[in-house]
DNA sequence: ATTAATTCGGATAAATTAATCTTATTAAAC
DNA sequence: GTTTAATAAGATTAATTTATCCGAATTAAT
């Protein structure tokens, strides 16, 4: 099965949707985030802790605790998430695999497969979080 | 780690285009284009049998046989390849993983994502094995 | 202080994907 | 016909990814 994003990374993304359809300075915690996304309530804590440690969001201990964003939404870009969660290799590596594939040496589909990784790449460092809340907003509440 | 094709397909893509690149109506054994391709032969062979089956590849049992192209490479597409092996689910599937996406209930990165995705498709469908076997030639001597 | 609810970190388990092994079948060469 | 070299198919193992569990630390409320 050929994927784009691991599911690390798309529950990620998730997550950071949902805090950011939030009011902010709110902690929200790893069980009701997990509960309103459908995620398993271990995963999604993991993966916050991820997010946490690249400062992306927020975290309180204790009783009352939870989550929150560490930066505002407009500062979020796609990128960011994907890095913190999966790395950027995907946009490096060769597509088809070749070790010895390079911009000297390209395999035969990198030129073709190049263009699209960047368009890609643009899209997801062009695209911060706050272009997406609205349209959050209207896909939590069908949840 | 994200990743766009499964091992599998890159494999499978690697296998194609190195028969691309030979002589029409000759016999590889999975034993040599492992060997050329650095792939382990007992998971190429597996693969080469799925593109057997879909028709892409074909094959010959027994001393001196091996697996051949049973398509003109003009006829198959990147897109056949990726469908033989992985599926064509990445491009239907929402990539933030939420079921409830669609075009009616969209995801907030459905429209954003879906421009890419059709791009790829398009790519994918569009171009065909013949596009590459020169490339191929070159990279396979580096080997 | 005690309790309850939370994050955090490490360990473990389950599921999936990647890779290997084994045996059967096929067909050419001797 | 026997041997040899190949694909085919099923079973098994290894590695990776996904998911869960548990105990410790933290903090608010009682």
């Amino acid at each position: 099965m050929s994927v784009i994003f691991s599911k690390k990374c798309e529950y990620a993304l998730q997550a950071i949707l949902y805090l950011a359809s939030k009011d902010e300075k709110e902690y929200f915690s790893a069980r009701e985030i997990a509960k309103d996304l459908k995620i398993p309530k271990e995963f999604i804590s993991k993966i916050l802790q991820s997010l946490v440690n690249f400062k992306i969001v927020g975290s309180k201990k204790g009783k009352n605790g939870g989550f929150y964003l560490a930066k505002n939404p407009n500062k979020i870009r796609l990128i960011d998430i994907v890095e913190a969660i999966d790395g950027l290799d995907v946009f490096t590596t060769c597509v088809l695999g070749f070790p010895e594939c390079s911009y000297d040496s390209p395999c035969p589909v990198h030129s073709e497969w190049g263009k699209l990784r960047s368009l890609a790449y643009d899209m997801l460092s062009s695209q911060t979080i706050d272009h997406f809340t609205e349209k959050t907003l209207k896909k939590i509440n069908q949840l």
